[in-house]
DNA sequence: CCGACAACCTGACGGC
DNA sequence: TGCCGTCAGGTTGTCG
């Protein structure tokens, strides 16, 4: 799924069909994703306006005049469906308003949870809690990069996708920014001097406010929630593109740990 | 505390 | 056409 870029653009999908209305009908049709969804969703949502729609680092927030937050996650699968003409296999929560609108939520690998909480508790939730700052706000700058990395011995690229280091970042972006910041994801984060830190600072966020820019992933299973296949003709710099020439022309390379790729230029990022 | 890794689950794709 | 292995955007718990 869906890393920041994505999120912030469901959450932006969704704001107008939302924002103001009342729950009329939710139906969860299954009993849980990640976690159990919980039992009492449709006594505490049903009839109650949704005030606000928010991101905070790759979960959702629909806030609730009733003092509750319905939170959600997209996991790697999630997506939400605008309208849709039937229902789907994975279509694990349903929500009508009292326009008529309805969104469906889609998650087939079911990595994606849905939390409901009181408002003013959203930042004890597992998950939310402990997170670090967004990288687009202003408590994201090379000083906290320093104060967060220094010592630590785990290549920058594992320290970038701990959520606790900077939030909302995941494996495409943050190849994609360490690209930019022609910083080798192997390199021991520690290591990075001072202009490392400002420069990855910049790259973090200008790779976010492309991507967002650009309607979100390019990835084959995204959409926006209104149905609209997802942006596919973005072209990352180097993810994906292994044995592709970099900007400098050398082969990007790829790495796998755990399961997990890291592709890079060898020339490029030191 | 830190770092490495497996596990959770389904679908898409490429090779044979 | 069909089967099988591989891979995928994330998070969390466990182990050393």
């Amino acid at each position: 799924m869906p890393e920041l870029p994505e999120v912030e653009t469901t959450v932006r999908g969704l704001r107008p069909v939302l924002e103001g209305r009342r729950i009329a009908r939710i139906v969860a049709h299954r009993p849980d994703l990640r976690r159990p969804i919980p039992a009492d969703l449709g006594q505490r949502l049903t009839g109650a306006e949704v005030i606000a729609i928010r991101r905070r680092a790759k979960y959702g927030l629909i806030d609730t005049d009733r003092g509750d937050t319905l939170v959600f996650h997209l996991g790697m699968s999630g997506r939400w469906r605008l309208d849709p003409s039937e229902h789907l296999a994975h279509d694990h929560l349903v929500v009508d308003t009292d326009a008529g609108r309805r969104l469906a939520l889609n998650d087939p690998r079911r990595f994606g949870s849905l939390d409901l909480i009181e408002t003013a508790r959203v930042d004890t939730l597992p998950g939310l809690a402990g997170l670090g700052p967004e990288p687009l706000g202003p408590a994201f700058d090379a000083d906290h990069l320093r104060a967060t990395l220094n010592g630590r011995i785990a290549p920058i690229k594992a320290m970038l996708l701990d959520q606790r280091v900077v939030a909302g970042l995941g494996n495409i972006y943050v190849c994609e920014a360490l690209h930019l910041a022609r910083i080798s994801p192997i390199r021991g984060a520690g290591t990075l001097s001072r202009a490392a830190h400002v420069r990855l600072v910049a790259a973090i966020r200008d790779v976010l406010n492309a991507a967002i820019e650009a309607g979100g992933s390019s990835l084959r299973d995204y959409a926006r929630p209104d149905g609209e296949l997802g942006y596919f003709s973005k072209q990352w710099r180097v993810y994906g593109r292994e044995g592709e020439a970099c900007s400098c022309g050398a082969a990007v390379a790829r790495r796998v740990d755990s399961g997990r790729s890291t592709f890079w230029c060898t020339r490029c990022q030191r």
